[in-house]
DNA sequence: AACGATACATCGGTGAGCGATGTATACTCG
DNA sequence: CGAGTATACATCGCTCACCGATGTATCGTT
């Protein structure tokens, strides 16, 4: 069973969806996805890179030289875009649980993700 | 800015929204919700337990006496139910997100979040 | 008597997140 | 022209939730 992804990666990955970006711009993308919920720090954003290349969620595009300034670009894989997409529904499946114990208003016409 | 809450602790918590329940009980409700995926074993189940009361997210209900056996019960907060459903609808907005970018089927009268 | 389920608890390792720190370049404003 | 801020990368050490392993003890079944 694919283990959670954290919100951090989860946001990273999802800065990823319109196409490649490098760290730098990672980060921004991420943060501004989450409503600025989530700020990838350097700490963070460059140890997932790595993990997630070698994971094989992220692709490295490799290393390119702009005004100067080294930039590292990477895309998302289709694994990654799974991994991605199961973990939408993964959040799905637990807020429901919730939101039906709860009362919740599950909007109407919200099929369950799946049973 | 509240932090994410971890499946394992999402689905302890969500076990006692129905009222009350003992560690031993609240496992076995936890893997029942979540369709098997979650497993609280030992380790994470008494850990979180004490984490939780000190949080303000549970009350303990005291020891007592079942058939020679200790059971120590336990019940959902205030707290810990507003800590619950908001990241109900932290997992529902970061779903959007990806939802949104990738066209995967919004549910139709579900807003768009942003563009 | 042996075994598995019930029910609690503790310990040590792992790994993601994250603040701190470091290096270097580009831009902007006074 | 000098200072400060933004860009852009990288590493280190700490914390904390999770989790497997281990331990104690009772109860039901065979």
């Amino acid at each position: 069973m694919a283990p959670e992804i954290r919100e951090p990666t989860y946001f990273l990955m999802a800065a990823l969806l319109d196409g490649p970006l490098h760290g730098y711009a990672i980060a921004q993308e991420a943060s501004a996805l989450s409503g600025g919920r989530v700020r990838l720090t350097a700490g963070t954003l460059y140890g997932a890179l790595d993990r997630l290349v070698k994971q094989g969620y992220l692709a490295d595009k490799g290393d390119e030289l702009v005004g100067g300034r080294k930039r590292r670009s990477y895309s998302l894989t289709d694994d990654g875009r799974t991994a991605l997409l199961d973990e939408v529904a993964r959040m799905r499946g637990a807020a429901e649980v919730v939101e039906i114990r709860t009362g919740t208003a599950a909007v109407p016409g919200t099929k369950p993700a799946r049973a």
